[in-house]
DNA sequence: CTCGTAGGCGTACAACGTACTCCTAAAATC
DNA sequence: GATTTTAGGAGTACGTTGTACGCCTACGAG
């Protein structure tokens, strides 16, 4: 009976991601995504209620580009969850802006909750259950979501390179020496390497001993 | 032969911080902070060229509080590093609504660095070095970074178990099953289990078997 | 004394989110 | 085809934010 809905949610939270990729968070104002989209300002304001709303649909159209099913060809368990992992860091690594949302929007996203089902999929056949299977998946997600944010918040590698470089070196010797090694390393081997780490504690610490 | 500024940098933060406690992120406003230092709005510009100068003295301040000094009295480094951690996560659980500002800010507190300069002497001990120690600290920051957001930005334990409540049952059975068990689980517990994989991890990997 | 800088106030402006009102357009019902 | 129901969309306006600017006053060193 009513008029059909001229905008899907989808194409709204396009254009908002449009706008998100060309000027920035700062940029992402009512005004902006409305202009985008040849709109007036409150015209927006018949599909969401909020910029609150606004900024959930971007997430989501972002976490939605992650593959939530569980990858195949991979026996071990810990090479599926590596790829589970790569497939966010991937999306997200995509649009840059949009990091400071996920942290505020994550739990509104059905995306990244099909993609902890997987996890905890793959973390049940690894031998976990109960509460263990609890904080291995609140530990994986904790060090994706810091690690995302180091990467693209965090100036450099380690905690600031440039900082570094004027700071009393008698005060902050392991600092020096360790900017010049983080000055090598690549995002993603950072990234991975951390990763691993997390991996390897993960293994069942009453059988620490791999299979390979 | 000038006159002697009549407000330090700490008293400045202090008030800020005291607006952040008492209002939240929301409240914290240069009018706001003004006020509560009895001065006009304008006048804090004495003292910061920026909002987010301001965020930045607030964030040294809480991070002032973390003790830098390495621990004495724990035989096992890993003993040592979860002190360390445990002392950032102490400090900002005592201000939460600073979260958001430590991400931001995070590079530019020189007490931050101080206590990754003291991290890195414990990870050298730990026999880590070169390129894997500066992997190990960024693991590290990124599960501490991580889990600090989640525990507080992140409504209740597991991705939004709230959420969960009202989700189709038979497309997330791990899910479902998992909140359950998330419940039950104190934050504190969650962050020491998440930290613990962490932990396990960083041991080298060509040793993998504790001295104990 | 006086001079230079800090202290501090008040005004003003641009940009933001958004509440409200008014009119038009189009599909479903009769 | 007329009527009804709802979405579409524009325009105006308000409160709040950060902050640029200008103006005096207070004070300590020379």
């Amino acid at each position: 009976m009513p008029r059909p809905r001229s905008l899907t949610p989808d194409q709204l939270a396009s254009a908002a991601l449009a706008v998100l990729d060309r000027d920035g968070l700062a940029g992402l104002t009512m005004r902006a995504v409305a202009t985008q989209l040849r709109m007036s300002t409150m015209g927006l304001y018949r599909y969401v209620t909020d910029r609150a709303e606004l900024e959930a649909l971007v997430v989501e159209l972002v976490f939605g580009t992650v593959d939530p099913t569980p990858p195949t060809g991979q026996a071990d368990w810990r090479d599926r969850i590596r790829i589970m992992v790569h497939r966010v860091r991937r999306a997200v690594d995509a649009h840059p802006a949009v990091v400071p949302l996920t942290v505020a929007h994550r739990h509104t996203s059905v995306s990244l909750l099909r993609w902890s089902e997987t996890v905890l999929g793959i973390l049940t056949e690894a031998g976990l259950d109960g509460g263990r299977r609890v904080i291995a998946l609140r530990g994986l997600l904790s060090y994706l979501v810091g690690a995302i944010q180091l990467e693209h918040l965090g100036a450099l590698a380690g905690p600031g390179t440039g900082v570094i470089a004027g700071l009393p070196p008698d005060e902050f010797p392991h600092l020096g020496e360790t900017a010049q090694y983080a000055r090598r390393i690549e995002p993603a081997e950072e990234f991975d390497g951390g990763l691993d780490i997390v991996l390897r504690g993960l293994a069942d610490p009453v059988a620490p001993a791999d299979p390979e």
